[in-house]
DNA sequence: GATGAAACAATTTAGTT
DNA sequence: AACTAAATTGTTTCATC
């Protein structure tokens, strides 16, 4: 069928609990919070990082510091048919291009982009979006201001 | 005005660059890939904390595995006035949402949440979002495959 | 701000249960 | 899978430039 059941038990639950809340905890703090030897946690952690359960570590960076203060929210029309994803791949090759969700209703794609101004995702939508096939009609809806944002899933107890 | 202006040179852009990427790099790896002191690396990285530049370590985990097979885009009309956004700041304390934003056009937020499955998203809006005041209507849309999900900026060279 | 050196701490491997 | 112990490597402080 699919790939192999991913099974986590409270141990490998609480790794994941405390790395998403801080990804650079050290291996040793881990194993006194969850009263374990280091080696063991770093077992774990491999393991969790072998079966694609952790994704990646990164850092969150303030997007204004880094002068990417536009955020805006793009609904695709594509002519595609189902089953097919190319304009999605296309999407997702772009670096300002932070999500591509396929979703229901209509054939539609919901795309995140961040920018550094309102006349950068011109650009970007005149320049790199124009050649991307498929696309009939795009809708964008411009974010004035964030309230949260984050990706910290709820982590079960058990 | 508004907080100092921060000011980052090409170092600190490496740092950050090194760190979206991989926030468990050591510091003695990001020492050698710019050719400067471990102590150097220590001392910018604090600042850069500190300056909230970098607001977060976090491991990205496979939501899937954690049991949370369902992401949903939420629109939601508010009938409260501009300026006010205690409707946002409720939203924001459910632990299933993870991003709340303020759109232009009209008096509507855009929310993204990530639950178990379609009942359990149900129940939050039933018990959960019935209770925050000034929703005056919402519309769920159901994403179907996420082609890309992530929050890497594009970093400047300079 | 950056460096180098010293003291301290964490990581990682290997052998054992 | 987990533990301990030992060897290696990284972190952190501090005096100096």
């Amino acid at each position: 069928m699919n790939g192999t059941e991913i099974i986590l038990d409270k141990t490998d639950l609480g790794i994941l609990r405390l790395m998403q809340g801080n990804a650079r905890i050290t291996n040793a703090d881990i194993a006194r919070e969850l009263e374990m030897a280091p080696s063991a946690v770093l077992e774990r952690v491999k393991k969790l990082e072998q079966k694609q359960v952790i994704l990646q570590y990164t850092a969150r960076i303030n997007p204004v510091a880094v002068n990417q203060k536009l955020l805006a929210f793009i609904s695709m029309k594509s002519s595609e048919g189902m089953g097919s994803n190319n304009t999605a791949k296309e999407l997702a090759k772009i670096p300002e291009v932070q999500e591509v969700h396929h979703i229901a209703g209509e054939d539609c794609y919901l795309v995140k982009v961040r920018t550094a101004d309102s006349a950068s995702l011109m650009n970007l939508m005149r320049n790199t979006f124009s050649h991307i096939p498929n696309i009939l009609s795009t809708r964008t809806t411009i974010v004035l201001e964030t309230v949260k944002e984050e990706q910290q899933l709820v982590i079960p107890e058990k």
